[in-house]
DNA sequence: TTGCGATACGAATGAGCGTTAGCTAGCCTC
DNA sequence: GAGGCTAGCTAACGCTCATTCGTATCGCAA
């Protein structure tokens, strides 16, 4: 058999941890798309040869599902904390609208991903996913539910409320920029208070 | 040589024309994205076998490239008639705001397509796609600055009320279903409100 | 110093992709 | 009825991809 093994020079060698190849496939994945990126691109990017790459993942599956998996869990586990001891509808809202602005400035590769590639998620996990995703659509729609009963809010249809605010504060992640000239948390005040707008908000408008 | 030709029977064969290819490609990239789909899976959404799709089309980016002009030319055009003759602000966005979002109400899986795999195009169509829609991002970004001029809509960024707007309403293709309770133009109205309450419109608001 | 676990590597595999070539059946026109 | 155009088909090509296997190397602990 052949024994020449040429073997790169010690110090050419690169080193990889799962975080690592995490991160770099949210990169790729949120440019190119899940089905758009090769898995040599992820080893490239890390220099480090393909077949590597599974020291640290079982699947290009995991991936994405990984990424998520915890995406998901951190905008429910924002909304909540965002809403929690709050009662007022509108505070409500303000509150819940602002940090899902906050996010999505601040995790754009995750949500580009999230939204773009769901449909990549192989069952049952996609189903689990929009799941989850539901809820917080749910929780949403109820706050605005809410707020017209009280008569703070007006709008005809609340679940068309509800997703025009959601989906406004998603697509932040496709064009803010690092380096533009307002930074996320001025973005994420000024479309809460675009949320309060929607939802026909008759107090505290100029706030 | 081999001569055996086993010929299906001739009420099996099947017969396409390039709208046929067109309109499955639609189908299929807007589920799939352009990636996701195979040429495949379009032939047999047609009831043909692979290869026999280039007697209707030269390539699987041209497909794409032909969704993809076609719609941006039909939103630049919806643009121009809906705001031609009008001069006040209001107006112009009420009506630039319920076209846009009437059309992504009625065109769910061109929108998709165009909004998801545009970064799937091929140079230089990529750069020339992407100069068209900022062209209609500027225009809409026009009337809010005019409105703001003229007093009669109120937003600290104009960029950012122009943003929301336009992704608001592109996100009606994400969740409309043709089967749901709202028809259409009823959705494309209450959605041009919206537009109108993100602008800070002082007048007319319950229109 | 030795041994072991973690991790990188080259080589290979099998599947699926977009695309091309060459052939043939059906339809329209003459 | 003959001939040609249209549009289908099978076969095949070359490429890329995700994944697996066996091997070599490195760093650390005994």
């Amino acid at each position: 058999m052949v024994k020449v093994t040429p073997v790169p020079a010690a110090e050419t060698r690169a080193t990889v941890t799962s975080d690592a190849v995490l991160d770099a496939a949210l990169t790729l994945f949120a440019r190119f798309g899940y089905h758009g990126t090769a898995l040599s691109q992820i080893a490239e990017m890390l220099g480090v040869r393909t077949p590597s790459l599974y020291n640290h993942m079982r699947s290009k599956q995991e991936l994405l599902r990984s990424i998520v998996d915890r995406t998901t869990s951190g905008v429910l586990a924002d909304f909540q904390t965002a809403t929690d001891g709050l009662t007022d509808p509108v505070e409500r809202l303000r509150s819940a609208s602002l940090v899902y602005a906050l996010r999505h400035a601040t995790h754009r590769r995750e949500a580009i991903v999230v939204n773009r590639d769901t449909a990549s998620l192989d069952e049952p996990h996609r189903t689990e996913l929009q799941d989850r995703r539901r809820e917080h659509e749910h929780a949403l729609r109820q706050i605005i539910s809410d707020g017209v009963e009280a008569g703070v809010f007006q709008v005809d249809t609340p679940a068309l409320a509800s997703f025009a605010i959601r989906e406004m504060c998603v697509s932040i992640a496709r064009w803010f920029r690092e380096d533009g000239p307002l930074p996320p948390d001025q973005v994420a005040e000024q479309y809460s208070r675009f949320a309060l707008r929607i939802a026909g908000c008759t107090r505290d408008s100029a706030t």
